[in-house]
Formats: C-alpha cells, structure tokens, sequence
DNA sequence: AGCATGACGTTACTTGCGGTAACAGCAGTC
DNA sequence: GACTGCTGTTACCGCAAGTAACGTCATGCT
C-alpha cells in the first residue's frame, strides 16, 4: 500500500472513529444531561476512558465538538429562515419561530447548549471576566449582526449598531424562549408574535396607564 | 435567662455567624471564580468544612444565599432607576445603564451570578428541560413584566405580553451586555443608546440596503 | 453541685470524577 | 526480525463534595 493512501486511510479511519465516539456522547449527555461521566460516555461507546481523552483531549475539548455539531446544525436552519424571501417582519417572525421550535423539538440539546463545560481558563487577575454566554449566543449575535449590517441602511455607525442589535436580539429570543419553555405561559406563535411587535417598537408606541409615571 | 431570650440569643449569633461565613465565603468566590472549593471558603472563614454543611446544607444552599443576596442588591438599584421621575424613553435608558455600570463595576459579582452551581435536580426523564438561565435573570424578566404591566396600557392580553417583554427585554440586556463587557466595542453611552433605539422600534423603521432582501 | 442539651468545632474517612502513567496486542514498514 | 504507530487495557494519582464520629464548652434544668 502506498504510504500516501495509508496516511489518508488512517485519517478516514479516525474521523470515522472520532464520530462514532461523539454519536455514543450525544447518546449519553442527552440521557444524563451535563454531568455525564466521562466514564459514562466511554462505556456507551464501548470503550474505556484513555481513548477518549487520546481522541478529544480533555472533557472540554469532548464537550465543545459535541457544541459545534449542535452550533453548526441549528446555525444552518436559523440561516434558512433569516434568508427566506418574504418581508422583514415575515423573516424575523420565521427566524424566532424556527429557532423556538428547535428548542421546543429538542430541549435537552438545548439545555447542553446553554451549559457549556467551563474550563479553568485562568488569565490575569483570578480568572476572565466577560464571555459568561455559551458559545452559542455569542455566534448566533455575531452572524445575526452581520446580516443586519449587510441589508439594512443604518447610517453611520451601522456597523457598531448592527452588532449591538445582533447581540441584543439574540438575547431576547433566547432568554424570552428559555421562559416560555419552562412555563409554557402560551402558544408559539403567540410568543414569536409578541416578540416581533417588541421589536417593531410597540412598547414604545403604547399609552401610559393612569396612575404613576409609564414604563 | 429566660427560655424566650435564649432562643433569640441562639438565632441572631447564628445569623449573625451566617453572614460572617457569607462574606467570607463572598471573598473566595469573587477571588477564585465559580470553581471556589468548600475548603477554600471554609479555611478563609478560619473554620473547616462541616460547619459549613451545618449552615447552608450543600455547597448549593450556599452559593444559592450568596447568590440570592447580590440578586437583591442588584434588583434594588434597579428599581430606583425604573422608577425614577422622567419619561419613559429616558427611565428606559437609566435602567440599562444602571445594569450596564454594575456589571461593569462588578464582574466577577456578574460572572458568579450567571453561573449559578447547578444542582443535580433529577425530576422525569433523566434531567429538567427549561430552568436553564441564571435565576436572576428569571428575576429581572418577571418584575420586569410586572412594571410593564403596571404601567404601560397594552390592550387585550396585556398580562401576557408584559411579560413576554419582560424577559425579552431582560434577556436582550444581558446578551449585549455580556458581549460588551467581552469585547468593549464602544462606550457605554453608545450601547445604551443602541439598545433603545432597538426598541424603540428603528429596526423595523429603517430601509433596506441595495442588492437582496432587507432583514 | 450534677447532669443533660445542643451548638461549635475538629480529624479522618468515603465516594466519585477528571486525568494520566504504564503496559499489551496488532497492523504495516524497512 | 526489529521498528513504528495505532488501538486498547488496568491501575493509579489528585482533588473536591459530603459525612461520620468524636471532643468541648456554655447554658439551663433538677
């Protein structure tokens, strides 16, 4: 065998290896939830724990390829809705409702989305101050500013307010939808409704009630 | 001495040891981060580990009553910017930044409290879904609502969609602010301004850019 | 006085997890 | 046949959460 065709078949191999090792931990972190053992997930998949950590490093490394599977699959259909060809309100309303319903198909996804395993990860004073969201968030806000930025006309300093907005919707679809999905207060659609008119500035449009000042 | 003074005695030295442990306990955490070993709390309280456990039961019940203290100082300072006298636009504007300035001032405060210790929690199958944010988070959003609910005049269903609002207004703070804090793209001044501008509806309100469908 | 209660405090232990040697078998290569 | 490099193992270390068992000292009851 050509030395060439081995090196490439050892990888395929691995890569093989290395996904059916992260199919038995997505078994195992949606059944356990975060705190899944390494030991745990090295039985699932039939093995013992060295080899995981000779394929993945350290618990961290495991549990942040396991994100970005989740990340980059979510990520993908967000992107479907948010590039559909319909109006802004009609893009925004599919964008929250299909990133709710993935949330509301698949919670403990989510859930291990949302924990993400913190590493030590000291720097300077004790440890890192800021970078508190799961991984996540953070892209979902980066790639949501970036679309802003690109088709909306903001003027100067759009590019600033874009991100801002980015971020800033994101959280409000996240944490809006973390609240519903514990207490399911109503439908989806409501929810996605009342979030859109949130952000097409209802609030601020609304009347005061009598008595005291309005919000 | 009477049995009644007794047992009052008893309950203040205890509450009293309380919070000397507290802040004790609050030193090593805002040192050390999350990861603060019952050890290390206990050594800087100049006592060992079982007193501790007789206190606060687990390390939970513990950064559970640190937790729940900060929350209260932070929703405290809250309150006064949301309810101070001016209109709506301008309160809107105080709250952020007074939120903004504590997290600014205070992260490691902010850190400890977006990462609460998450206890196991069992219920149904394998683990909950939902209950994924920080409870002060859940704080903010419900009184939130309930000012907004208070306040504002929202037509039919109002209850609901305060509430909505409030933890999608909650959340959308967090999310901007936690990117902030990481990255410090602008001022403080400018991010506030951009968070209410968002909503004050100028999303909705500006054109699209040339070339493809606007968001 | 003598004794019981109960909080304060300790040392020493168990359990469980992340992570790491050190070693064994089994290709294919020179 | 020795060498390399992968797969896999057992057995261990270090450390943190949590607990058991014991000692001590002030207080109140009899």
């Amino acid at each position: 065998m050509d030395i060439a065709h081995r090196a490439t078949d050892q990888q395929t191999t691995a890569e093989q290896r290395r996904r059916e090792l992260l199919e038995a931990a997505d078994r195992v972190v949606l059944r356990d939830g975060p705190k899944a053992s390494m030991n745990a997930i090295a039985a699932e998949a039939g093995i013992t724990k060295p080899i995981l950590y000779r394929h993945f490093g350290d618990k961290g490394g495991l549990y942040r390829a396991l994100a970005t599977r989740h990340t980059d699959a979510l990520l993908a259909s967000l992107r479907a809705s948010l590039d559909a060809p319909a109006d802004r309100r009609r893009r925004v309303e599919a964008t929250l409702d299909t990133y709710l319903a993935s949330i509301e198909a698949m919670p403990q996804v989510y859930r291990f989305l949302m924990h993400p395993a913190e590493e030590p990860h000291q720097t300077e004073q004790g440890f890192d101050v800021g970078r508190h969201s799961a991984p996540l968030l953070r892209r979902m806000g980066e790639e949501l500013g970036q679309v802003i930025a690109e088709r909306v006309d903001l003027g100067p300093a759009a590019d600033a307010q874009a991100r801002i907005w980015g971020h800033g919707i994101v959280g409000m679809m996240h944490a809006a939808g973390d609240w519903w999905l514990g207490e399911r207060p109503c439908s989806r659609a409501d929810l996605v409704k009342s979030l859109a008119d949130l952000l097409w500035g209802r609030l601020a449009a609304a009347d005061d009630l009598p008595g005291g000042p309005g919000f």
